[in-house]
RNA sequence: GGAGGCUUCGCCUAGUCUGGUCUAUGGCGCCGCACUGCUAAUGCGGUUUGGGGUAACCCCCCAUCCCGGGUUCAAAUCCCGGAGCCUCCGCCA
């Protein structure tokens, strides 16, 4: 446990602080159960005695009201103090997640073969300017209406969104996932025990006024949805597949990905969550990667997939899988896609159990993009652009944009 | 935004005015047993949920009547605050 909070630069001190404050918890939770039963006895006798007898009953039950009322403190304060050590600690890391920063992931697998402009003669266009071309994005009056980091998908633009989210959830609902259209407000509670308001707050929309969060995913109000309940364990796995817009205030990021929509403040995004025993988190892990893996390869783009860094896996997952596709104009893969075992580090901050024969216990979460919609767009476009600045559309897409095959560019 | 009503152990429900024997009633459902030569009917018993004690069981303790405070020796019950749902009015895509 404690290699696993270092590895996630996590002071140990927090673990030794957690462990006391939970046995004090613990002993003062007895104590009060000691003197709560002396009073209820009392509460029997004092009805029926009279006299004498009664004013020593009423005399004893006084001072066993006033220790009740101490031990019923205590032990509040001490479950508080369990508990609000307990919020900062992050999930343990999975031992065989690679140790280090952002660059130290490792990669996995590679799919698909990459472009060579070079040798089909011309140099392609990055994914704004073929939006540009095509009338499919206009980031120009996003900023005049809303600031940097905002668009407009326009045109073709707004059917290639409306085609891929159709798509996706055409493929949750095949894999047996539920669709689901989710809330983008929550309560607090629903952000703190996704594991959100961490080291993540900072990108998190708060609306002070109402104490309402914008989510930054689906996953939220997702994971949020079964909160305190108790689930049948013949009913897992749970998989729902969500769909909402996601805000991210991009703190930190200022100079990073500024063209384009590839880092944008509000965006559309098909989410996978599963809910499954614990016992079966790595196996729902691996399947969530491989229709991440289905889905790209429909869309034909070329992709790696890594194995996520400790120092970048955020306060819920154990293990991270990102599906990065490869941007020709940037010369690099890029995150497309993220699935993450948060084994059961958000069930026990929503209270999410399962009941498996005479026993309950926490379950285990985990959550999967399919497709989040601006990058996979700003792939789509650069990859498969032609030279006259049209775009092919691939087969698996064409249903849903009525036939159409290829996206030309519009006059003006 | 304004007015009113509601919230009890899976579902429905009694209880709240008048605080203690509420260790929460009854029905449905569910589980077990018995009986009947079949899964039906009937009878009997069990059935809130969570936490703790226990190697485990039996069992015992605590909490739990939407949530949080308060009054009281004692709260499902009285007082204050809040949430959710419903109805009506206003406003509105």
């Amino acid at each position: 446990m404690r290699a696993s909070q270092r590895a996630r630069g996590e002071d140990v001190d927090l673990v030794d602080a957690l462990l006391s404050a939970d046995e004090r918890r613990r002993s003062s939770s007895v104590r009060f159960d000691e003197l709560r039963s002396e009073q209820k006895q009392l509460g029997k006798l004092i009805p029926r005695a009279s006299g004498d007898e009664k004013a020593e009953l009423l005399k004893r039950a006084g001072e066993l009201s006033a220790a009740v009322k101490a031990a019923d403190a205590a032990q509040d304060e001490a479950a508080e103090e369990t508990q609000r050590l307990l919020l900062r600690l992050g999930n343990l890391v999975h031992p065989d997640v690679p140790v280090g920063g952002e660059d130290d992931f490792t990669v996995l697998e590679t799919v698909g073969t990459i472009r060579d402009f070079e040798a089909e003669g011309f140099t392609p266009r990055d994914h704004l300017e073929l939006g540009q071309l095509l009338g499919a994005i206009d980031v120009e009056r996003g900023a005049k209406v809303s600031g940097s980091r905002f668009y407009y998908l326009t045109g073709v633009g707004a059917l290639l969104e409306l085609a891929l989210v159709n798509a996706a959830i055409a493929q949750a609902t095949e894999a047996g996932f539920v669709p689901m259209l989710t809330p983008a407000l929550v309560k607090p509670r629903a952000m703190e025990g996704t594991g959100f308001l961490g080291q993540a707050a900072e990108n998190v929309y708060h609306l002070e006024k109402d104490d309402y969060y914008l989510v930054g995913t689906s996953e939220v109000p997702l994971a949020a949805y079964h909160m305190d309940e108790i689930v049948p364990a013949e009913r897992l796995p749970l998989r729902y597949a969500g769909f909402s817009p996601c805000f991210r205030r991009e703190a930190g990021t200022y100079g990073k990905d500024t063209r384009g929509i590839f880092r944008v403040h509000q965006f559309d995004k098909v989410e996978m969550f599963s809910y499954v025993d614990p016992a079966d988190a790595e196996a729902e892990h691996r399947r969530l990667l491989e229709w991440e893996k289905q889905w790209l390869t429909g869309l034909e783009l070329p992709f790696q997939v890594i194995d996520v860094a400790t120092g970048d896996l955020g306060a819920s997952a154990s293990r991270k899988y990102d599906c990065e596709a490869w941007i020709p104009t940037q010369g690099k893969y890029r995150e497309l896609t993220s699935a993450s075992n948060c084994d059961e580090f958000q069930a026990r901050r929503l209270s999410i159990r399962m009941r498996d024969g005479k026993h309950v216990k926490p379950l285990a979460t985990l959550n999967g993009t399919l497709c989040a919609v601006p990058r996979t767009i700003v792939a789509l476009l650069e990859n498969h652009q032609q030279e006259d600045g049209s775009v092919r559309v691939p087969e698996m897409l064409r249903p849903y944009l009525g036939g159409r095959d290829v996206l030309e560019p519009v006059a003006g």
